[in-house]
DNA sequence: ACCTGAACACCGTTCAAGT
DNA sequence: ACCTGAACACCGTTCAAGT
């Protein structure tokens, strides 16, 4: 039967769950759904609007958010984040998707951000760049975190007591608490 | 003659200006330096560690400052952000590195930031959680910065007036002020 | 319209064997 | 100690030809 596109992107979801990223190749995808690898290119012009696509699928449960706009920009980080985290190499996915252009809600995200900071009083020219600024933590952060997470999950099965993972999410706050505090000093209420 | 790990980290350089990131295999770097490709491998153990020397290399002109913190994090932010445009596809190649611990020259930048910013009142505990912050940013920014530069520069030769280098300069700014000023503003004295 | 077959031009890495 | 030869197990992408 017929091959459609979102039937691609949720085999590549699963393959990266299962195998990572560096396993992710459209020749296994292929194999994987039963299918040649020319059969991906009549969907997707190359491998990277395909990782496009999963990043976007990954985003998917983001939803913009509401009230103050300091828990705004908090929510929205913390969505991010805990999508990225929830897919094997997520954040690095993600990260490399956004960086090629290829990640339509990630620009919904850089999005949302800029209207959230325009509360701020931050000036209409500069919003679009203190959304970006924001993401680049986000991404950073999480893809450092993420690697941290993986590697120490590869050594011993239950090794410490526990990587506590609270602590994970105070770090995490505290980098969003400083840029919230630029963008405060800068506000003229 | 004997093939030196400056020799090797130089030709990779080299094929990194010519030909960008993408271009830069490890069989081709062999073929330059008229070895086989297993050699390489006396030398550095895999590709990370290579590439990982490549972005030592290029961030060895940066020097650690002196004076007021805000002075030393944003002088550090603008040498590295120089370092990594003044080569094809450097901002992508140390960001990967940084993330994958490969790159020691990185850990002397996030050093450095660290110990400034202890100076700006940061706790000792968040002082390396700040200067990261920093990094994700300086990384995100230049990346981004750069391939718009580089797809800019693939299309017409000499299209508009000229791409206004300064107007970027103002932007990367923009985002270290912001930083800055969070920590001014935690800042007790 | 959608997919196969088959090719093109490559990869990173390993390792016995040579010098 | 340092490197070659040769292999292993792959890649992304294209495109005539089939249905």
């Amino acid at each position: 039967m017929q091959l459609h596109k979102r039937d691609v992107v949720e085999a590549a979801t699963t393959l990266l769950d299962d195998y990572g990223l560096a396993d992710l190749s459209m020749r296994r995808l292929a194999r994987e759904l039963a299918v040649t690898p020319g059969a991906l290119y009549w969907h997707f012009a190359n491998k990277q609007q395909l990782l496009g696509a999963v990043a976007d699928r990954i985003l998917a449960q983001v939803q913009l958010p509401h009230g103050d706009w300091r828990v705004q920009v908090s929510d929205l980080c913390g969505q991010v984040r805990d999508a990225l985290l929830s897919h094997t190499d997520g954040a690095e996915l993600v990260s490399a998707s956004f960086a090629a252009g290829q990640s339509a809600a990630m620009t919904t995200v850089v999005d949302g951000l800029a209207a959230a900071v325009l509360q701020a009083g931050v000036t209409a020219s500069h919003a679009e760049l203190t959304a970006r600024t924001v993401v680049y933590y986000v991404l950073g952060f999480t893809v450092d975190e993420q690697s941290r997470r993986q590697w120490d999950a590869a050594g011993a099965d239950l090794p410490a007591p526990a990587p506590l993972s609270d602590d994970a999410d105070a770090r995490f706050g505290y980098g969003v608490a400083l840029l919230l505090d630029g963008l405060s000093a800068r506000q003229r209420v």
